[in-house]
DNA sequence: TTTGCTCATGGGCAATTACTCGTTAAACGG
DNA sequence: CCGTTTAACGAGTAATTGCCCATGAGCAAA
């Protein structure tokens, strides 16, 4: 063994013994024997390997896209929860896998023993999430709705989800019994300092996690098709540079909330901080996708539950 | 989270705990604090990718292909050490690479620091190797030759390895003061009664390691060259289905050793056991081939050293 | 030749991982 | 519906691995 102390002989030892703890599967007492050096030598020939990248480990399963995009898109927008599920081919419906996934990470935070509170928003996808809970007993628990429950002709909102959230899981929760939209700003205030609005947004305001869908824009957009908005003002909204509204809150396509008369009168809790919770959005779609970005972009939400798809669109890919 | 029981959610999770420790990086506690499982949960999803082969690794190193020849002719010829080095594209010295193996493997056994019994063959390749080792003081070790250093007109043989071997790693050695074949069967009984004869027979036997040339027949073997055996001999051998020889001792194409009077008449030291000991060949190239693949069939050694194109051979590819 | 620097080495120790065992829950078959 | 079988689980423990540090070899500049 003439000249071991060169590099290329060095990264050969590496490579060996690289080879021989991951392909075949040796210990590194076992590599040390083999090549006649300590222990520890074959560990650093080991660790050398992989830092010079002459290992390269790959996942053979649809999962693994997913978790590479979810990384991606982690770190482009520093996310604290990403999860990208493997998209529908068949792509019809837009709550294939996300809703599952969503279940299951609310199903994770319901799991901690320690009581927590959890906000939701509102929509048809988070509607399809909670759909998915099993049943469990989470009594230590709150849930509060970010969104009103009553509807603009005064019924009770479809796609508020807190109540079959609350039904499935056994937890006190604390709905809004408010509109989605007031009529004037002035209004909102009234409400608000209701007693009973009062304590449900301190709460909002204390939420560990919140869950919300995010709402595309544009005639075929949730606030429209629920009734919230005429189509008109949709359109002037649009004109005004608007990319996407989650629980109601519209915001241009970088993120920021615009500051017009539709904000004014939304009555939803303000979206929880992102600094001391988690915001999680979702959401999956083309139609989607600007709403998404921006959402992103502008750092309302702090995570996200997508698909494959969009989370390639994310990327620029 | 609805259904975890069945076998795709299964593998989705293993995948997911697959890729978070081996792509990730993570540690198998924040796999299972980020799953929602116990830690020992997270390291039998773990271990459950790597079993059913989710995650695959790859070494991007020319060696690589080595290794994997060495490991699939470890296995199909069950032997103790296998060394495959790169080829030479050239492919015209029959000692490139092979050599440096050699020695390294050598100065792995003499950096032992218990006394070992070091047993030698001869062969151009052999001396090759020897020819490669590093001075060293190896008092503790013994060397001693397999084969006779006396040639057929009764001068030193050129390829008896056992001197430069002593010389350059100053420990004792027993040479064999023999020609390599006796003119008898008879002959080579009183050889081998003289005293010193017999220590070196015996210290052969309790060698802890060897290490042979493997030697093709035919016209331009090494034993017609060397002038151990004349033409029409060797003729006579190739009819009876001589396939190679180690230390003079001939055998078939299944590895065993030919009953005849040319076995009779090698005064070499019987090759030590396989069961206790490794014995090691060194040998690489297209006309040696039958020679190597039949010492490896009937056991003859239990480790070889030899090149990319060989093992391919070797492996039938 | 001496001095100072860099780097590989091996020992030791703490963290991490793999395995075994007894228990529990779910699936299966009668 | 009940007993049997299988698989998964958690706890505990043994094995393996990662990392820090003191040491010494190799080497270049003084």
């Amino acid at each position: 063994m003439a000249k071991r102390s060169d590099t290329q002989g060095r990264l050969d030892d590496a490579a060996r013994a690289g080879w021989l703890y991951y392909v075949a599967g040796r210990t590194q007492d076992e590599i040390a024997a083999a090549m006649s050096i300590s222990r520890q030598s074959a560990q650093r020939l080991v660790s050398l390997a992989v830092a010079e990248r002459l290992i390269k480990v790959r996942l053979d399963h649809p999962i693994a896209a997913c978790l590479e995009l979810a990384e991606a898109l982690r770190k482009k927008y520093d996310l604290k929860h990403v999860e990208v599920v493997p998209s529908d081919p068949a792509g019809s419906s837009s709550t294939v896998g996300i809703a599952e996934a969503g279940a299951a990470e609310i199903e994770r935070w319901l799991k901690r023993p320690d009581p927590i509170v959890i906000a939701v928003g509102t929509g048809r996808t988070l509607k399809a999430a909670v759909d998915q809970l099993p049943p469990m007993e989470c009594p230590q628990h709150r849930i509060v709705s970010l969104t009103g429950n009553i509807g603009p002709d005064g019924s009770a909102a479809f796609y508020n989800v807190i109540f079959s959230m609350a039904d499935a899981i056994k937890a006190r929760h604390f709905p809004m019994p408010l509109p989605v939209l007031c009529s004037s700003a002035e209004e909102r205030e009234t409400l608000h300092d209701q007693a009973l609005v009062r304590s449900t947004l301190e709460l909002g305001a204390q939420a560990d996690v919140t869950f919300v869908g995010i709402g595309e824009l544009g005639p075929d957009g949730p606030l429209c098709v629920d009734g919230f908005l005429g189509k008109e003002e949709m359109q002037k909204l649009v004109r005004e540079g608007a990319a996407g509204e989650i629980c109601g809150w519209v915001y241009d396509n970088q993120g920021k909330l615009l500051a017009n008369s539709i904000n004014d009168r939304v009555a939803s809790v303000p979206i929880p901080s992102r600094e001391t919770s988690s915001v999680i959005g979702l959401a999956l779609g083309r139609k989607k996708f600007q709403a998404i970005s921006a959402a992103l972009k502008g750092n309302i939400i702090n995570g996200v539950i997508t698909d494959e798809a969009t989370a390639e669109q994310l990327l620029g890919r």
